[in-house]
DNA sequence: TAATTTAGATGATACATGTAATCTTAAATG
DNA sequence: CATTTAAGATTACATGTATCATCTAAATTA
């Protein structure tokens, strides 16, 4: 059946680029295996160096994707008020049910976060990258330092990865309330001097 | 050379239980073998069918054997003032650069817990059981709902995460420095009447 | 249109994996 | 002391893994 044109080899790539980043985040990095992502894109295993390095080169490249993906609308967005706006919804979103449930579409660096720690070179190197893309995206643009932005940030992914511990959906609600408590905390007492 | 005394099975049983509890957080669950953890307890992977039934059960029986490791002291202290202290020293001590750099002997929530999460059966029971202990621990005893004990975790292990994320130790510093200011504010202005 | 290129399929490689059967030997038991 | 038992070593097995060489047919290009 190859070959294929130009555009739909893009296309192809990006049917790649989505399985990964979806099989990662659901099923975890190492256990997710090159030919279960080429089949989930509709393809055998053999093309799949036609598209990508290696599997530590998918990776990176499908994190970023994802990343992309969450956080590109966002950035998006001009006035400080429409910014404001955005990030309650996105805030509301992340501490919900739903996101719970389906990691598959979910926040990269609360699914993938811990295993792309462990990791060395590029891997590592987007995860950081994601982290103070998204940091900077929960800092109120008025503020000095990142240090709320990463508290936020700790805050949320801390609170779903509990949420998605628990056994129960009722225990899993008790820990989204206090993830949703105490993000308010940090909005309304979070001290103005400090970074 | 077998076969050893009841004493020293024993002692084999725990080592195995340490070395895996010990791979387990540094490189991840899936990226560590039985072999891998055999090896590390000094013993070929034959006999590890002789302590236990699977490489789930191993993993269950050693983060089990992990947190009892890093809660019992605390679970000791009997009032509430000595109760208080030891869970400022937890808190100081797990906001560290130590703590950030050796994830092998750190808190198995925040090594292991996306992990866990995506498991089903025992695995998933006991870290929803040590979240249930660790959150426990973290709440005051006057306190009426588990929400600040729930969030304060949370943030706990999410700047730990971002920390271990961050590619230098300034930017790793900044995280706990936030995750610090974070975990006062839940201390001071947490609501009397939340759960 | 003929020649060239290459996306993806097929199949192979070399190795790691979880699990189990079998063997060895010393401890436990009588 | 003789017998039984079982801890851990050795080996085997079936499966899964990342990667690569080769094949194919269609898209490009000359």
């Amino acid at each position: 059946m190859p070959r294929m044109s130009e555009a739909e080899k893009q296309r192809s790539h990006n049917r790649i680029l989505d399985a990964a980043a979806q099989l990662f985040r659901e099923r975890g990095v190492e256990a997710t295996s090159v030919a279960d992502v080429m089949k989930a894109a509709g393809m055998t295993h053999g093309g799949f160096y036609r598209h990508f390095e290696s599997k530590e080169d998918l990776i990176a490249a499908s994190f970023r994707h994802a990343v992309d993906d969450v956080v590109s609308d966002m950035e998006r967005e001009e006035t400080s008020e429409g910014r404001k706006k955005e990030r309650q919804d996105y805030i509301a979103k992340y501490l919900s049910q739903a996101h719970v449930q389906d990691s598959r579409n979910g926040c990269p660096l609360a699914a993938m976060g811990t295993e792309l720690a462990r990791t060395t070179g590029a891997p590592h190197q987007v995860g950081a990258q994601a982290l103070d893309r998204m940091a900077a995206l929960l800092r109120d643009t008025s503020e000095t330092g990142s240090g709320r932005g990463l508290a936020t940030m700790a805050l949320l992914m801390g609170t779903i990865t509990l949420a998605r511990l628990t056994e129960s959906e009722e225990e899993a609600d008790r820990a989204l309330e206090a993830g949703r408590t105490a993000i308010e905390l940090l909005q309304d007492h979070w001290p103005k001097d400090r970074s």
